[in-house]
DNA sequence: CCCGTATGATTCGGTGCCGAACGACCGTGG
DNA sequence: CCACGGTCGTTCGGCACCGAATCATACGGG
């Protein structure tokens, strides 16, 4: 748990091993911290609360988007819950199995596939996320409410300057040049 | 891109959903922003900057790691990185076939394994770690460099409550209930 | 020297995760 | 009716990821 002072030394070394380039400090903790907390709120909530229910923390997002915003179709879950087309397609199987989803065919396109809650995933999540939400005050306890809206204010301007102008910026800086496949992934038949 | 308004609109439909129970909105917009933003910019990290090189935003993390710490104990790369040691060892093993990571044994200690950059290693780092943090820059681009030292602060005291609390108040959850074994893991020898 | 305990790293089952390829289906235009 | 380009969800290769079991080494006390 060094946390804290660790990063402070680290922009420093960092600053050193470059000799003489500057580094953007301010930003680089802004980073290394949001990823820093992400990790840790997601950890304290798989083993506190979700552990019992044997839910990963993508599971969990998963109940949680259809609960909130009703039967919807995949790719506005998948966008919603920040995660693949594909690890839905999986995260749906693992919570239909479980009996929190159910999968519908969409009556007039056949292309589509709608995502709601069953009557056990309606009411797990009746009971989960009171808890669920407990421990979201519990990680942020050290802040203020003001403090907390503070805090995702700033996120909320990340997170807007990459959807809005991150694919620009990624054109940009390839810049023509091939966007290198990924070494992983499938590959063409034959 | 929905981020913005769906987080809040999520929050009252949260709401209503409970009927009457209180929802912590501050501490839930606040869980709910840092792990999007931390989504967000690595997906854009990843997809800039790593995918040329490709590399994964873990393997980056660790190379950082060792890069700015200097050779060093693989329990301590990992804890640093955030990742578990059982993650790390397969990390690692990826990055040496690349060539950018060397482990050693330790002189005196049989147990203990060291980390250290190559010289490649060195090289890539020198070469990408601008870039990088040039990226870090851009994602926090609407943000003052005062914010990004109020978000980080912010961050920064989530992550402390998490690792100074966390382990405390997991252990009162559960008060004394079997700590649930995970549906995945090895199993014992039978 | 040998045991027992402590402390490392590694193995491994099960799942998550991405993104390109793919197949099912839609709609429009010939 | 039948191409045909566009839009879905699914498949799948390869890696990341956790954490319990396991293996390897260290070290103190008989």
């Amino acid at each position: 748990m060094p946390s804290q002072r660790s990063i402070r030394q680290a922009e420093s070394l960092a600053e050193a091993k470059l000799g003489g380039i500057p580094v953007r400090r301010e930003q680089m903790a802004a980073v290394a911290n949001i990823y820093r907390a992400a990790s840790a709120v997601r950890q304290h909530l798989e083993n506190s609360v979700l552990r019992g229910s044997d839910l990963t923390w993508t599971g969990f997002v998963v109940l949680w988007v259809v609960w909130v915003w009703g039967e919807s179709e995949t790719r506005h879950v998948a966008e919603e819950a920040g995660i693949s087309k594909g690890t839905l397609t999986g995260v749906a199987r693992t919570l239909e199995s479980r009996g929190l989803l159910r999968r519908t065919g969409h009556p007039s396109d056949g292309r589509l596939v709608l995502l709601g809650l069953t009557d056990d995933g309606e009411a797990f999540m009746r009971e989960v996320f009171p808890a669920f939400n407990e421990e979201e005050a519990f990680v942020t306890s050290r802040l203020s409410d003001a403090e907390c809206r503070g805090l995702a204010d700033g996120l909320r301007r990340v997170v807007q300057q990459v959807e809005e102008e991150g694919e620009e910026r990624r054109r940009t800086l390839l810049n023509g040049a091939a966007p290198t496949p990924r070494r992983s992934g499938r590959r063409a038949r034959g």
